[in-house]
RNA sequence: GCGCGGUUAGCUCAGCUGGUAGAGCAUCACAUUGACAUUGUGGGGGUCACAGGUUCAAGUCCUGUAUCGCGCACCA
């Protein structure tokens, strides 16, 4: 009788199943259970009717998965939105709907290419120069080995998504309906090929989106030169080659002598120019001294006015960030280098007024490698997307698309109000090739589905094929309605619009707002009524996780530790919408240790409950029917928190009922009964344990479906009357 | 510069339509071989950023200030 576990052992009741008798060992669970779940066909409604578990007339209920970059491992991340999407797929699967959570994978344009880009490196390779068949076929491998390691992650993660319907952005579906809607675009005149400023990052070699770009805060130098009678100031001395013309206001009364189009001659960089008078209502008095001169090629206010008086401009920098030869002596000088020594030349010329040390502007920067951008100028497909965006802005209007939070309705729709035309031609090769045909000789573009244009229809010049590839997010834009099959498929018919679209917050408008466009373009309908927006997640001390910090927390490890219910619970609870939320591996210990709570719980009822054989109705105590009216209560809260997307706290509703009411008052309290004499009492214990356990059971599972599962496959037939073999599509409870 | 959000216990955060503050972790004390030490019971700890206002009553509504963060824009 020393050894403890032989004296545990002689109070073991033979019916409890063995599992039980070891605390929950998430590792020992999970992995089975979720083959046994995509075994079972479930995460396919289709399977579910055939199946009989959901009503052939049920009501859909629809997700898209954002599909994750298949180009490395799951972040904390993804562990956020698969936990709150498949929180929302397994309540209302359990609730009867038909539902559907589609997955996919993002081969991610410009964001895969950049990884690779890092591998080649290391390796002493570069894609500058390599064919960009190779470098496509490499990119290709990377990626879709990358994809089916992520999908397992997913797996891991609990995701109850439908595999069997699983589509890649590259595949052959998803390039025919773009280029369906490329072609579309051009025949209602919303597609255009244009000269026009685009961001240019020197280093990665392509034009960017405004959303690519970032802006950091600096503090440069501002230059203030004569430039004839004028004093001119800029911060960018290196760009002044080329500026022949000089602005003022219409209005400004310190040069009301100085006309438009007035000619005067003056000593700059290289020499004597001429320069020419333009008057311009953009110009902000204000600023500076009022005048400036403009770069058009390098800056877009400056292309703007240029156009506005039709005058011709120049390019200064080269593509790869170096003056060109009509900067003479600087040609071939990288900006950081030109700059100095052009200003020092001014110095020896005289030219300088003075010099401010503290000028603090925020800078461009290429949002992947914050480098800085220079605007050029350049051709580039371009959407007319004032129409598409009114349209987005309607469906808010109307409430056929609803954004959680108000915040981020308000961010949106200021991005739609305040839209300008949408670049999508990228200079890299890991994307979908714009199917289009460029004249050799005057630059027009022609979209060409068919490989069919020889010559040029406006010049009858020779053509070449574009190219470039699509921006991403014009692709991924489609998203919602190329997955379900626009226009013929059944699914979507079935479940367009979507239920929801949960993503995350920070690609507000990068996907959601072009999802929006683009979805109610083609197919005349918004993309789905509820959009969710996650925050980002910060590891404990709300710091941004970043490899250099060193700070970042793994889903995968933390799972392996802990187990995927624990992370999961970790994710939710707490964790307003829209807000950013911090991961602490304390709190999802905690929750690992409310895992093994659900377990002994579910011994103890076992236990108690062996000699329970529903038969007849029970008579229950006044206390009895406390309990219940209780769970009542319970239920009808948590299910109410998981209408209204309050995930955060119907988890803590149900980790505290749990915990609080059903472990250490409930079960407290009915050890006398079930102890006792009283048959009748007895058995309407047994019958209120059973209802508060089943109950929390179902009530669980959308948070923490391994342990409730696990419980679920392990319950005696007894307890288990008139409910389905496995949790995941059992009935959702209802309020007696 | 314009717009938006946060500021609540030592830490990280909840708090619905206004009614004298909650959770997890941490901390302290006690208990404990019949579900569970991945435990139980109990406790300490907050003038809810600051200043005004509305109200019988304000973390909760209004105004302003400070501070942190986000979105947009940007001027050469």
């Amino acid at each position: 009788m020393s050894d403890e576990t032989t004296q545990k052992d002689t109070f073991v009741k033979p019916n409890i199943p063995e599992v039980f008798l070891k605390p929950y060992d998430p590792k020992e669970h999970e992995g089975v259970l979720y083959a046994a779940w995509e075994e079972s066909g479930f995460f396919n409604p289709d399977v579910c009717i055939e199946k009989g578990v959901t009503a052939p007339d049920a009501e859909p209920f629809s997700i898209i998965m954002p599909p994750p970059n298949a180009n490395g491992s799951l972040h904390a991340g993804h562990a956020l939105f698969v936990t709150l999407e498949d929180i929302m797929t397994r309540f209302e699967r359990m609730r009867g709907k038909r539902v559907l959570w589609y997955p996919g994978a993002d081969h991610a344009g410009f964001e895969t290419q950049t990884v690779y880009e890092k591998k080649l490196q290391k390796e002493g390779r570069s894609r500058f120069g390599m064919d960009p068949k190779v470098l496509y076929k490499e990119i290709l491998d990377f990626t879709l080995s990358n994809k089916s390691f992520m999908e397992g992650q997913l797996r891991q993660l609990g995701a109850s998504c439908d595999w069997s319907r699983a589509l890649f952005t590259l595949d052959d579906r998803v390039v025919k309906t773009v280029y369906g809607t490329f072609e579309q675009l051009d025949r209602d005149g919303l597609l255009y090929r244009g000269a026009r400023t685009v961001n240019w990052c020197s280093h990665h070699q392509t034009s960017l989106s405004n959303l690519e770009t970032t802006y950091i805060d600096r503090t440069d130098k501002f230059y203030y030169f004569q430039y004839g009678p004028f004093v001119i100031g800029t911060a960018r001395p290196e760009t002044k080659f080329g500026d022949k013309f000089v602005v003022m206001h219409p209005d400004d009364t310190r040069y009301k002598e100085y006309t438009h189009g007035q000619v005067i001659e003056l000593e700059w960089i290289n020499g004597p120019i001429t320069a020419t008078i333009i008057k311009d209502e953009s110009v902000d008095m204000e600023f500076g001294t009022g005048v400036m001169t403009i770069t058009p090629w390098h800056s877009n206010v400056d292309f703007e006015i240029a156009k506005r008086h039709n005058l011709d401009y120049e390019q200064i920098i080269d593509w790869q960030g170096k003056l060109l030869p009509i900067s003479q002596e600087f040609s071939g000088m990288r900006i950081a280098e030109a700059r100095e020594k052009i200003v020092e030349k001014l110095a020896t010329k005289g030219l300088i007024v003075k010099v401010e040390e503290n000028y603090t502007h925020s800078v461009p920067v290429c949002y992947k490698c914050e480098r800085d951008i220079e605007p050029q100028i350049r051709n580039q497909w371009y959407v007319k997307v004032r129409p598409l965006a009114d349209k987005a802005l309607e469906a808010l209007d109307s409430k056929d698309t609803v954004i959680l939070t108000e915040q981020h309705d308000k961010i949106l729709r200021h991005w739609l109000t305040n839209l300008e035309d949408w670049n999508i031609s990228r200079q890299i090769v890991w994307g979908i090739p714009i199917p289009a045909k460029i004249c050799t000789a005057c630059e027009h573009g022609m979209v060409d589905l068919t490989d069919s244009v020889t010559t040029c229809t406006k010049c009858d010049g020779a053509v070449v094929a574009d190219i470039d590839t699509f921006d991403t997010w014009f692709s991924s834009g489609q998203w919602p309605f190329i997955t379900l099959g626009y226009p013929d498929s059944p699914d979507f018919k079935n479940f367009y619009p979507t239920s929801v679209m949960e993503t995350a917050a920070d690609i507000l408008q990068f996907w959601v707002a072009r999802m929006m466009m683009l979805g109610i373009y083609r197919t005349g309908k918004t993309p789905f009524k509820h959009v969710y927006l996650h925050g980002l997640v910060r590891d404990k001390h709300g710091k941004k996780m970043s490899k250099s910090k060193g700070n970042v927390i793994s889903p995968i490890e933390i799972t392996e530790k802990y187990g995927t219910d624990a992370l999961r619970m970790g994710l939710v609870v707490g964790n307003t919408p829209g807000t950013d939320m911090n991961l602490d591996p304390d709190k999802v210990n905690a929750y690992k240790k409310f895992a093994n709570k659900i377990w002994n719980i579910s011994r103890f009822i076992l236990d108690a409950t062996i000699t329970f054989t529903p038969t007849g109705t029970p008579s229950l105590t006044a206390s009895d029917t406390a309990i219940l009216n209780r769970l009542d209560a319970i239920t009808s809260e948590i299910t109410m928190y998981m209408e209204k997307f309050q995930f955060h706290l119907a988890s803590e509703k149900i980790y505290h009922y749990v915990w609080n009411e059903l472990a250490d008052t409930i079960i407290e309290e009915s050890k006398s009964i079930l102890s006792g004499n009283d048959a009748d009492a007895k058995y309407a214990r047994q019958y209120v344990l059973r209802e508060c356990f089943i109950t929390s059971l179902k009530m669980l599972h959308p948070f923490m479906p391994f342990v409730t599962e696990a419980v679920w496959q392990h319950l005696p037939q007894n307890l288990k009357i008139g409910e389905h073999e496995m949790l995941m599509v059992a009935k959702w409870p209802k309020i007696r």
